[in-house]
DNA sequence: AGAATAGTCAAATCGCCGTTTGATTAAATC
DNA sequence: GATTTAATCAAACGGCGATTTGACTATTCT
């Protein structure tokens, strides 16, 4: 692919560049491929996550990195394959990033309060959701066995009696997920809902607090319902 | 669906009134534009829905409809224009099918087998929430109109007692709907959860029933803090 | 130093897809 | 049955935007 380099051939040498000729600390240097393509990486998920794959350039995509737009090319081949490196990338971050022994309530807080850092993944998946077709790449098994354990955890501690049996963990997940993500994926209902015209941190913060009330004020026990009571 | 499918506006043909040349009974023309109309939008709703605004191809659509896809032009303008109708019918529709004298419960349900049925809304409405600028056009007002309507509901039946003071509700307005939504706009993540290859109607069924489950078990009244404490 | 290569770029290409054009056929009117 | 007009279509157009091409420049290695 991109070794077809050449030698060049001939060019007028601009005399009297001077450079200095220091060691590469690898902080400041100025060619670092991964800083680069760290800064593409950056540039990209704000922009897919701000407007989806499709609506998307990779000129903008380049102009945010500083970079030209073929450098995208360069490293990840194509759009599509920046995006995917995206998804690896996010994976493989948020699998060592979330700890599940944090309470369930927290970690809906938490999890708000990332979604919609524009940074962060909320409104990824969300368009993974809507683009998805069907099909199961071998991306979203991985991303499936995660959830899987996410589901153990949940049995657990119904198991241990915080939880009431009635209720589906797997349910109970995409429900704190959807409605976690609510206000990055529904932005204009949120601001409809609350009145404000955007959705300011403060908002995040106050809805945070409320789907965790919410969470938490699930049943612990079997239901209060009277035993010998009707129905 | 039928929320396209609302024609011949015109009235009461005098009975047994009939032209030499047997006039066309409004529904057995050939020739009927707000029939084929309703069959674009009908199809366009499916397609939309199912791809998003980008990646739906004019040409399916009108394939669908069973009609040159220049019709779409004719009749809409442009693609934009035809989403736009959808949206402005699909409000109306929605304004009018939507009694919220229901339990929030019920009606949640409601909304979640609504909200999977692909040619129903609850994949539109999330990706007009991603694709969503901050922008106010006066389309969305009219939504948040109703929304704001719905938010006095609530707020009736948390004066009534129902619901526990310590909610907002336009925060449970938004984590209903977007919980009821997640089956629609995170299938991949659904399937993962619940170990099953697509999301079936008996997954639907268990997830409203879930779902209802939680709103249903909302605390009612003042938490069972003491009475007689302190503030 | 000089060869080799990693990093960067401007500009041309090319396919896709929405839209336009201009004609055609069927229905309604007289 | 002739005229008008509503409905339909096939084919050409044109722009946008991702990708390719082909070079040029800085850095690193020996």
């Amino acid at each position: 692919m991109a070794m077809a380099t050449q030698h060049t051939p001939q060019g007028q040498e601009p005399a009297g560049r001077q450079r200095t000729r220091r060691s590469p600390a690898p902080h400041e240097r100025q060619r670092d491929a991964e800083r680069t393509k760290a800064r593409i990486l950056d540039a990209a998920v704000e922009v897919f996550s701000a407007k989806g794959f499709d609506r998307a350039r990779v000129t903008d995509i380049a102009e945010r990195a500083g970079v030209n737009q073929q450098l995208i090319s360069y490293y990840f081949n194509s759009k599509r394959g920046l995006y995917r490196e995206i998804g690896r990338r996010w994976r493989a971050y948020e699998a060592e990033t979330i700890p599940d022994d944090l309470d369930f309530a927290e970690q809906i807080k938490h999890g708000v309060r990332a979604s919609v850092d524009p940074r962060l993944g909320g409104r990824l998946l969300a368009w993974d959701g809507l683009y998805d077709t069907g099909e199961d790449d071998e991306e979203t098994q991985e991303r499936n066995a995660q959830l899987q354990h996410e589901v153990q955890v949940l049995r657990e501690r119904q198991r241990a009696g915080e939880i009431d049996d009635r209720f589906d963990p797997a349910a109970l997940i995409l429900i704190g997920l959807s409605a976690g993500n609510a206000l990055a994926v529904y932005p204009h209902l949120a601001r409809g809902l609350f009145g404000t015209d955007t959705v300011s941190p403060e908002l995040v913060e106050h809805y945070a607090e409320q789907l965790a009330q919410v969470i938490s004020s699930l049943p612990a026990a079997a239901p209060p319902s009277v035993p010998g009571s009707h129905k």
